[in-house]
DNA sequence: AGAGAACCGTAACGTACGGTACTGCCATCT
DNA sequence: AGATGGCAGTACCGTACGTTACGGTTCTCT
């Protein structure tokens, strides 16, 4: 499998044109799911068959490929921790929920998520792991340093990042995207991401706030 | 699809046969995956092709009525929230965190789940609204009257149960179920789930215990 | 015992799709 | 201008699998 660009493992190296191509098989797989056929995918990208398993091997290296480049493309912004105070903190948290719940309730993340899990079973590819690094695992990266600081400034209490981000991403989370996943209709608007945003973090300041404010720093 | 026993609603109505059938098509599903075949499972079960669409209808009637075969077989005892104090609402909470941990960390549960979600995409059968049915929303009916039994115990302060049941569910669940229908290895030993059922039941109560014990009873 | 249905095992059919080969067009290079 | 190479478009091949058909066997009921 992938034979002929195997070393697709960000989104560099990619020619225009073959951004375009990524970017049709996307929206394919956000419209028919993982039975998009390399026919669909030549036509919508107006290439032809050859030129896809050309460049991406074969079906598993353009999905895997596709995948990729998705998650190339949401790369956000780091927040630092200098000066930072319970308003600033409980900001950076509520921007952390909100944003996730704006991802998992995408389009594109759920179909994504989809093809991912269903691979995940017949383990051909690792699809499966690439959505896990650049989702769950790109999500702890970004927010424990923003914990971290928080400890540092005296304004959280916990021994185990890992734990405390694991905790805080069940309150964000909670049912939301098995219910997704699972065809659940379950219309997030802008309103009730915000609400949920501002309960989860507060749910998580109320577990793992510093009672006493130490070490003023 | 699905023409020939269309009626296949919960367990009832199946000749032991077709129960051992189903039970052969399961053990496949946990094995293969949604790329199970037809002709294996009439190999594995010892019947006819024939014998298989003449009682499912289809490929996905035999894969609904397997769903619904393996749901029927979870029914759990109802708690009653006769004297409840908070020893006893303690425990019924870890009762139901360390059941549900062992449910979706279970091979079949990782299965049906995988499938029900690919199937989700393309809206061909309703297995995901099957699972959800029979998972997350009998986990909601479950233990939904625990907390109102809670609260009028004056044990619990929440105003909206679902709310409330579905900050458990957050708490529980955390990112297992995605990492591990992702194909993450996730070693859930016994201790472990016991560890974070009595966790997950302590930061509930934190958020949710009432603070003040009112209205006796 | 005998008729009839249910059912097993398997062969056969049709189709959908992954993957490959071929052809011609267009652009770039010399 | 002629040569070269990348690519679109398409025809083609092989295969896997869902579905159907059928002959032979076992079970059931009378």
């Amino acid at each position: 499998m992938l034979q002929a660009n195997a070393d697709i493992d960000n989104g560099e190296e990619l020619t225009e044109r073959q951004q375009a191509v990524l970017d049709a098989a996307l929206r394919l797989l956000v419209e028919e799911g993982d039975n998009l056929t390399m026919t669909a995918v030549a036509r919508r990208a107006s290439c032809s068959k050859e030129t896809l398993y050309k460049w991406f091997g074969d079906r598993d290296g353009l999905l895997t490929a596709t995948v990729q480049w998705q998650a190339s493309k949401v790369r956000v912004a780091q927040v630092d921790g200098r000066g930072m105070d319970v308003a600033s903190l409980t900001a950076s948290l509520e921007r952390f929920a909100s944003d996730w719940l704006k991802v998992i309730s995408s389009d594109t993340s759920i179909a994504l998520n989809r093809v991912a899990v269903s691979h995940a079973g017949s383990g051909k590819d690792n699809l499966g792991a690439v959505v896990l690094e650049n989702g769950r695992f790109a999500l702890a990266r970004r927010l424990k340093p923003v914990l971290e600081a928080g400890r540092l400034a005296g304004l959280l209490d916990f021994s185990d990042a890992e734990t405390a981000f694991r905790t805080f991403f069940g309150l964000v989370g909670r049912d939301v995207q098995i219910r997704l996943l699972l065809g659940d209709r379950l219309e997030l608007t802008e309103a009730t991401i915000g609400g949920d945003a501002v309960r989860a973090t507060q749910q998580f300041l109320a577990l793992f706030g510093a009672k006493t404010r130490p070490q003023g720093l």
